[in-house]
DNA sequence: TCGAAGTGTTGCATTTATGCACCACGCAAT
DNA sequence: ATTGCGTGGTGCATAAATGCAACACTTCGA
């Protein structure tokens, strides 16, 4: 059976006349281009080229074979001009996978933004921790929260989230009575994850812990319902009405927010707009990322 | 860049609607399958399936490749045929590469024949005692006489060619002479072919060594011009009116010749054709190969 | 005649593609 | 709820393709 990308090779070498010359043209290595017409000929069982010291001349079956093609890698060539101009294009979809918790608040304005810019892009939003695989296209573009991302993909550190301890509205008359604040609760996470450790824990009150919730927009929620004290992002819980720092009302830097993709996307001016774009738009809210838009 | 051998496995997955079903049409493994449609999206940018449970869905932008491909897929299996077929058909050029000595009374008769029986096919023949490349086309088959031929090409044991000693006709009265025999001379080969040995030391008088002509054309003729005795295939001296055969006229089996081909051309009914026409022929020499058609 | 520059080919090391075995998941039947 | 059968995907071993360095050959100019 023939390998028809055996084709591409048969014509550069058509053209260049030589296995050197055309091997440049294809940006790979002159015995590969031998080796592959060779193959190609034994496919075919014809020859195409007598080999001479100056190069490969065609027989007459292969100046036939070069017309069609000639006309057949005109035709995939204006395929794939039309799929990936698609992109240059900015139209089409973008695949985004994220934690849930920063698409509320945080990002879902920006692709709001970004949508409006771009009428013709579609954007599936994709909530997942997971690692979604970005080399099969189950997304194009992962906003992550890790200490460092894989080595097989490329992208940026756009922020780091801050964390602080908050308390619902409700209870926030409350912090006036001496005594009262020390006798609340953590809204534990897990068995393992029961209180928290680091700056948090040194500079707030040592709570007990209560409860086993392991999602912050769950303890979001049971934190405005009065089941305890949350420690939750402070770009989420500080635009919340129903929610309120508790003193001291410092807060942590403890994530980093990555911006990822396949280093295949980097030519795929669609996807670049947008990772730009967004970038941008949260180098505009790092204020709110980093707990300083707090207001008492 | 894309690959255009991915887009065989693009219109596999179209029609068969999984990649384990396509798998089995293209004789692949299905991980393969899976591989490569993963590695066409990624050069096209943009994705041409859902996966799901059951099976691989296309997109919108799949459904339009689809078409086109199908086209390219017509005309490209229509160039294929008319290729290949050009071979089942039997014309276009047969390339055979064979020792000058095999070439004249005893293959070319054959050659003759094969191409009145089918005169549009054209052979090409190289006379080379190097072993020239069948992987590249070089030539298509290779008469070889050797003890046993590489791994990687196909073919059979035709014949084993017999050797015996000769004298030119012009000195025949002599050998009636007593003692006039033991002083001739063979005509030697090379520095370290001096002398005969095996079956025609043992058998034939002791002959000092005079001259050096590593060729087998060449000693025919310096033979026929008296120079000595020379040690000749029997196909071709016992059908030379100027050389006679010495007492005690008898051959020794020497040397085995084969006829090869590449393992890739077992399909090409043109190649077959020739190499099964040859054998035929060759079996009806046997005779003159082996010694047996001499007559005092 | 010799050297330089072009050509193609060969052998070996490295990289990439493929196959195999296993796993995860969804769906239907029991 | 469990099992079986279909689907796609992952990790590792193996096979194939490619790159690199060296070589062989031809042609041209000094």
């Amino acid at each position: 059976m023939l390998n028809w990308d055996d084709l591409k090779f048969f014509l550069a070498v058509c053209r260049a006349g030589s296995v050197r010359s055309a091997a440049i043209t294809l940006k790979v290595n002159h015995t590969t281009v031998s080796r592959r017409i060779n193959s190609f000929e034994l496919a075919l069982g014809q020859r195409l080229f007598e080999r001479t010291s100056q190069g490969y001349v065609k027989t007459k079956l292969a100046d036939e074979i070069y017309n069609e093609a000639s006309y057949l890698e005109e035709r995939l060539n204006t395929v794939e001009r039309k799929i990936i101009g698609r992109d240059d294009e900015l139209s089409g979809d973008i695949r985004v996978t994220l934690p849930e918790i920063l698409a509320t608040e945080l990002l879902m304005p920006g692709f709001a933004k970004f949508c409006h810019l771009y009428p013709e892009i579609d954007i599936e939003i994709i909530e997942s921790v997971k690692e979604l695989n970005l080399a099969n296209r189950e997304a194009d573009v992962a906003f992550r929260i890790v200490k460092q991302p894989p080595d097989y993909l490329v992208g940026r550190k756009i922020a780091v989230l801050h964390r602080a301890c908050y308390l619902s509205k409700k209870l926030a008359h409350k912090l006036s009575e001496p005594g009262w604040l020390e006798q609340q609760n953590w809204i534990g996470w897990t068995d393992k994850l029961r209180k928290p450790i680091g700056l948090i824990a040194k500079e707030y009150p040592r709570f007990s812990s209560k409860h086993k919730i392991a999602n912050a927009q769950l303890q979001s929620i049971a934190c405005k319902e009065g089941m305890g004290i949350a420690i939750l992002p402070c770009f989420k819980a500080d635009l919340d009405d129903e929610l309120v720092r508790i003193p001291p009302y410092i807060s942590e830097a403890k994530y980093d927010l990555w911006i990822l993709s396949h280093p295949d996307m980097r030519k795929n001016n669609k996807i670049q707009s947008f990772v730009r774009f967004m970038t941008e738009y949260l180098a505009n809210k790092n204020d709110l990322i980093e707990g300083r838009e707090f207001t008492r």
